[in-house]
RNA sequence: UCAGAUGGCCGGAUGGCCGCUGGCCCAGCCACCAAAUCGAGAAUGUCUAGGAGCGACUGACGUUUCCCUCUCAAUUUGGUGGCUGGGCUGGAGGAAAGUCCGGGCUCCACGGAAACACGGUGACGGAUAACCUCCGCCCAGGGCGACCUGAGGGACAGCGCCACAGAAAGCACACCGCCUACCCGCGCAAGCGGCGGCAAGGUUGAAAUGGUGCGGUAAGAGCGCACCGCGUCUCCGGCGACGGAGAUGGCAUGGCAAGCCCCACCGGGAGCAAGACCAAAUAGGGAUGGCAUGACGAUCCGUUUCCGGAUUGCCAUCCGGGUGGGUCGCACGAGGCGCGCGGCAAUGCGCGUCCCAGAGGAAUGGCCAUCCCUUCAGCGAUGAAGGACAGAACCCGGCUUACAGGCCAUCUGACGCU
């Protein structure tokens, strides 16, 4: 916990030069997002928590992106629903997501109908949200 | 023109902005390797590394140049790999689906053969790497027709079943019926009763022991005859399934094999998460229970031999820890397209030409605009909503299933015109 604190200020990640976004590809790392934070929308819900020590990476934020059959329906809707979250995340990451966290975006139902700027607004939202949730916990925490 | 049959093809188009991924090329940076050049150093020092040339010389010796060995550093060139940037170029389907068959490929098992078991196939001829596939043909059924449909071997090898209905459903049967010729009794007789004969007609059923007609008879019956069906034999045609003709029998073996079964033929098992390699990590942590608690060996302790003790074992379950990487397999193939030849066709042969997805929480896109199509509203201009089924995962040949809309060819029937 103290080589985290030694990070920058969460005021000033908009102008840090390159957040270099990775991708989550293993299952713990989902399901402990899972266990983090969580923030809904019709768009989609968006999970989650700090990066473990292990696989910390300076200015790195790691994204992950789920559809489940049940809720989205076969291979094609699924797939899409994917695309739509990966390029949202592509528009509004480099913006408003934290280093040194994990993100997942999980489709709902409304992944595949909602209007793409509303899309973006709500990830764009949603981030901020999340972005003041994790500040708090960390000066909670020191 | 309308209705229909069969086969084949397509499966929205164009542009803009921002992205993903494979291949090739260029530039920059970094790392490694090799070579060359230059420099420094080492050997190298009281005893002056070695060699060659040159000068000089009796000789000792002197001097200069060059080559060879090792180390370090720098520069240049080339190669390999990584990162970044730029350019060019490729990037889901007809079913990619279901995972139902058949193969290739990989690993495992296996001495050969046979038998048994299990599973599959089932007219005939061909195609194929192979098939439960395809083509042709035969038979049966359906349709005016083009054409369609068919698990299409065996029911005298055996067992079993045939519900309900019906008189009778496998040693067939006699309910309603038909007859009273022969024989017996009664009666003058008609007739009645008995002994009997029959299965034509009715009824049931998926199916009733050949059908129709004539003769025949007491009534009837393949009892006789003709035609049809069926069986057997002979001849002819066909590679064959089978078809045709003739003779003959006098009607026999009812159905179900998708109940068991019999016959013929085929079949090792598991799958690319197969499998191979590199790197990394672990190299045996703890608990509980069971077995052994011997022998051999090792280590330690008792000073040493003898002797004694301790540790070390195996199996199962649970808990904990590590492993998140990369390369190959893996994209040139029973490959696509075109032409020619053989074949009715499936398909085969030859020639030419092309290289055409390779991801790995899984790329092949996100958004916008215009056009196209469909539906709805509207007299209309137009407006609104929407775009079939569906996403490669080792590859190939099939099958099955899903599918908005559209195009082409051939053929059939009806109507109209010439």
């Amino acid at each position: 916990m103290a080589g985290k604190s030694s990070r920058p200020e969460p005021e000033s990640t908009a102008p840090t030069p390159a957040l270099t976004i990775e991708r989550l590809k293993h299952r713990p790392d989902f399901l402990r997002c899972a266990r983090g934070l969580r923030k809904v929308t019709p768009s989609f819900a968006l999970e989650a928590a700090p990066t473990p020590e292990k696989f910390l990476k300076p200015n790195c934020a790691r994204v992950g992106f789920t559809a489940t059959r049940k809720t989205i329906g076969g291979a094609v809707q699924r797939n899409r629903a994917k695309r739509r979250l990966r390029a949202a995340a592509q528009a509004q990451f480099p913006l408003y997501g934290m280093p040194g966290h994990d993100y997942v975006l999980v489709a709902r139902a409304g992944t595949l109908t909602r209007p793409f700027v509303e899309l973006l607004a709500d990830l764009g939202a949603s981030l901020k949200d999340v972005q003041e949730k994790l500040g708090q916990m960390r000066i909670l925490s020191i």
